[in-house]
DNA sequence: GTGAAAGCGCTAACAC
DNA sequence: GTGTTAGCGCTTTCAC
């Protein structure tokens, strides 16, 4: 059996508050008693229940992290970098993938706050979601990351979306092209609207009109972003800014199925610099999120809205840069 | 404050015991108070709490997950997998990056312990792990997949990566290629060392000798895959063997920079199948892995020893498959 | 069919 | 500096 508090205040011939002193480095403990316990508790291999801990009114010390799918490198990297700050902080990490799909999401919340985890990070693109608003009116601590929602008072982090768009455009345009295809993930998810809207200043900015044909929507896979793409080579486009990496790498299929050279015979810019974005022939221009650091903060501002009892909700908009690779260049 | 099984019990004029009863479907209790205490639990909202449930006997419902690294797309595919069948039977997913150091690894076995998880999923590479061999001897459920560690008694899912190694060099060897590199992943790793092992034997049996320096080792990136095909490349093979997706993704940079054309002068196959394997240029041909099945299979057989408590352990081999793509053509 | 009560392992007043 | 004790929210045995 398990050695439990009980044990080890008996052994040490302390009682249990004493026990639960040390361990917890609170009160006003001897040196002696407290080596004395640590020494025992070494020695039954005695580890503090974080169950018991949790009912008895302390942390659970886990967060659960509401992400669309793990497949997508971008959400990998942006869990492993989430999953490595919480560790440091002494968190644990409940994944759940909820393909950005409304009943999973509400299902999860609903199984996470039973598991009482401290706090709920949020990166899935679900809008208008009752379960989170909840949440938000319980004083649950949640963070967004990677997506917003503007209605809401909730910390949240994330990339200048609009920005990146408008950047993207922009460098295109620099280049020489002028008709500049998009690519988008459903525009129902926050982040792709904002970059397609960016898109479409930086255009009107350079006195060209918003074309419809040159807008093509896409589900979240390189198949679908292949064959937006292709939809829209009939619109003979010179560049085609792809809203996220994997769509992009559509996107150069797409180009090469139809005997397009990149970046000789279109130009192809990419979104969120993911491990993606280095292996692909050419290598691939796009705008680099700043995954890790976005991790980072998120945990550390939902962190303090654990520990601090009143916390300024704040928004970080970190910035998007342009990683100049191979697959685009100035029109011919 | 949310509402307790108290709080249900008092309104619904029952007793806890009961309450408790319904949400369990345990015990016999008539339709009308059933109902009864149904209706009024939503009413308040109240959903049991899983951390006092787990502490008065019952489980937690959490699994934990080992896994080197959720940016290696391998990784990430597995751990969605995991976590999908995980869900569908009631159990939490909580993701534990070690990148196969020791130390971190330790660290997590003893933190899943604390939080007292039902079961560990254990798919890192680290040998000679006292953390999980303890475990075992504790009977805490355990399960590996992916990786292999044949002293212990202990359930294990993987692919047969021997066969896997086997029958790529053997693919290559039927192409007609001669001088075969291969690029291994640490042979510290157990999956890492059998593909080599299968691929040995492949040349063997075809009368040729294993030479020492036609294989170079690298740690887990792109760079080093290909500088380790760089130094590959001095010994002039026609072919190179990559012991996954990354380290051939590596492999087929370094060919492309030394002017090499992919498969004219030199053919790749990969090891994994992931994501990866789909978007490189020409489209990878690689040993697929059944990701899916092995994430499936593994919850599966862990729920199973944490639910019986008398269970036969088994080791479930699944077969890899060649997956023909560009990557590899006959020699010339 | 339902309830009383003990107990899961720990924490936090409060008393000494 | 250390101990006593009353919970935390649930499960489960046993009695009715």
């Amino acid at each position: 059996m398990k050695p439990t508090i009980y044990d080890i205040a008996k052994l040490a011939g302390v009682s249990t508050a004493t026990v639960s002193k040390v361990f917890n480095r609170t009160g006003n403990i001897s040196e002696a008693t407290r080596s004395k316990v640590m020494r025992i508790s070494r020695e039954l291999n005695y580890k503090p229940s974080m169950v018991a801990s949790a009912l008895a009114g302390k942390n659970t010390f886990s967060l659960g992290l509401l992400i669309p799918d793990l497949v997508n490198p971008f959400f990998a990297e942006l869990a492993r970098h989430v999953e490595d700050r919480a560790h440091e902080q002494g968190y644990n990490l409940i994944i759940c993938n909820t393909d950005n799909d409304l009943n999973k999401e509400t299902q999860y919340i609903q199984l996470l706050r039973q598991k009482s985890v401290d706090g709920i990070l949020v990166a899935t693109g679900v809008r208008d979601d009752d379960a989170l608003k909840e949440l938000i009116d319980q004083r649950v601590p949640v963070a967004l990351v990677a997506r917003e929602m503007s209605v809401l008072a909730v910390s949240t982090v994330l990339v200048d979306d609009f920005a990146g768009g408008y950047s993207a455009a922009s460098y295109l345009l620099e280049l020489g092209h002028r008709r500049i295809g998009v690519v988008a993930e459903s525009l129902t998810v926050s982040s792709s609207k904002a970059r397609v809207k960016g898109y479409r200043l930086a255009l009107e900015e350079a006195g060209l009109t918003y074309e419809e044909g040159l807008l093509a929507v896409s589900d979240f896979s390189v198949e679908g972003g292949k064959a937006a793409a292709a939809t829209l080579l009939q619109e003979a486009p010179t560049a085609i800014f792809a809203c996220n990496d994997v769509l992009a790498i559509g996107a150069m299929q797409a180009a090469k199925e139809a005997g397009l050279s990149i970046p000789g015979d279109l130009s192809i810019v990419g979104f969120d610099n993911t491990i993606l974005a280095t292996i692909t022939d050419p290598p691939m221009t796009t705008i680099a999120q700043p995954i890790r650091a976005m991790g980072h903060q998120v945990v550390d501002l939902i962190i303090r809205e654990i520990q601090e009892d009143q916390v300024i909700k704040q928004r970080v908009v970190l910035l998007p840069e342009l990683i100049k690779r191979g697959s685009a260049q100035s029109r011919k």
